[in-house]
DNA sequence: GCCCTTAAGATGGGATGCCATATGCAGCGA
DNA sequence: TCGCTGCATATGGCATCCCATCTTAAGGGC
């Protein structure tokens, strides 16, 4: 099975330097982030890039890709290994989390314009809709876009990054996480709040109910990993 | 004239895997943070390499880890060239390191022993003395000590590698940015305000104070920068 | 004299080969 | 039977080569 197919379809799309490495970076932590790969495993070079119908190189850049990343360590001649992930690790990376998009929520609550805000309106009724239909992989998706939406218009390029990276490896928990039905009612009426915080242009509440917002995100992560670790 | 000395030495330190990159990028590092080379300066592989008396591949890697870094972009047939940097990035990188020390603070605030503290309390010591004698050298050297020993205290480990990235990159403009004597009075005055916090364990005034030391160096770093920009 | 074409050089990306070292297993000795 | 030694294998790091593409400049045509 190769997947140069798939390959050969991004490639044309993606004009960057550098694209295969990202593409194959992409397959490599999809893979750690549903399991497929388990923390402890082993990623070899050479085998991976078999696999894919590739060389060594790119493969080998994306290995340092997922290195920077933080989800994997790699070691010379026993090939790059998956990291453990569990209650501590999210701990840790929800706290830091939350203090990011308290502080992209805050920079902006103050200089939010009425078209954002007309865009974030929009986004917030669709996932109210999906929440009262009870549809949780759509309810989900917009919720996630409501994050994302809010960190890239904060208009900190370097709040952008950051939660870029730090999200990638939080996912590997939220993939694990379903949300209980008690954590969602909370979540969707913190989702409120903000939505008032941010049509009053409130830095101070938005900062405030954001920050809360994902520390109860991530503790309910961290029970859910903890769950999980107990069977 | 070749840097294949201090190589050697370096390695035999070191028993990391790719410690030549690492190396590499060490260096490269520290030329564009001291101005040698400018924002929108080319850093040519191949030229590199022969500078080092290296193979394209561990400065490729080098120069891979400073883009990851954020402060080079690497671009298909032009070479990789150092990014811009003005008060508009440095305000961003300002405002989300401000906002990762009070965190920080906080954690180390909430749990800091006995022992932590009386470390603490040597290096504010020390950069008292250093402060009153007006040697400025070792009081910024131990000022960024403690900046540094409260962020790898704060018993998260993503804090301080997302405190460790951003840093590299906040450098460029401290290095520019010479403290004011006005500013100067203001931030020992922060360091005590801090101290008292940690004393208390009272979190809430640690990340208070933490935040606006940082924002406030931050505002003088832009000031610095933008001075420097009109010249 | 100006602009377009074209060819040579520059430059990063990828492929491949060699090397040093760690790992693991097999065989030998006590 | 257990442990130690040594060799084969695995594996990542580094060097080198080739290639696609962009840049640049020179030369010819209008």
């Amino acid at each position: 099975m190769s997947f140069q197919n798939e390959l050969s379809e991004e490639l044309e799309r993606l004009e960057s330097p550098t694209a295969i490495a990202q593409w194959v970076s992409n397959v490599l932590r999809d893979k750690i982030v549903k399991g497929v790969y388990p923390p402890g495993s082993r990623l070899v070079e050479r085998k991976i890039s078999a696999e894919l119908g590739l060389s060594r190189t790119p493969v080998r850049e994306a290995l340092k890709l997922l290195h920077a990343d933080g989800l994997i360590a790699i070691s010379r001649n026993k090939g790059a290994q998956v990291l453990q992930y569990g209650p501590q690790e999210a701990l840790a990376l929800f706290d830091v989390i939350a203090s990011l998009e308290s502080l992209a929520a805050e920079r902006l609550a103050e200089h939010i314009s009425t078209e954002t805000l007309d865009q974030l309106e929009e986004l917030h009724a669709q996932m109210m809709t999906y929440y009262k239909i009870g549809n949780q992989t759509d309810y989900f998706d917009t919720n996630s876009e409501i994050h994302d939406f809010i960190v890239e218009n904060s208009g900190n390029q370097i709040i952008v990054e950051t939660h870029k990276r730090l999200i990638a490896r939080a996912r590997r928990g939220r993939y694990l996480a379903i949300m209980e039905p008690d954590r969602l009612v909370e979540a969707v009426s913190e989702h409120e709040v903000l939505m008032t915080a941010m049509r009053n242009k409130d830095k101070d509440a938005a900062a405030q109910i954001w920050r809360q917002h994902m520390t109860h995100t991530g503790e309910t992560v961290v029970k859910v990993l903890r769950q999980d670790g107990e069977q």
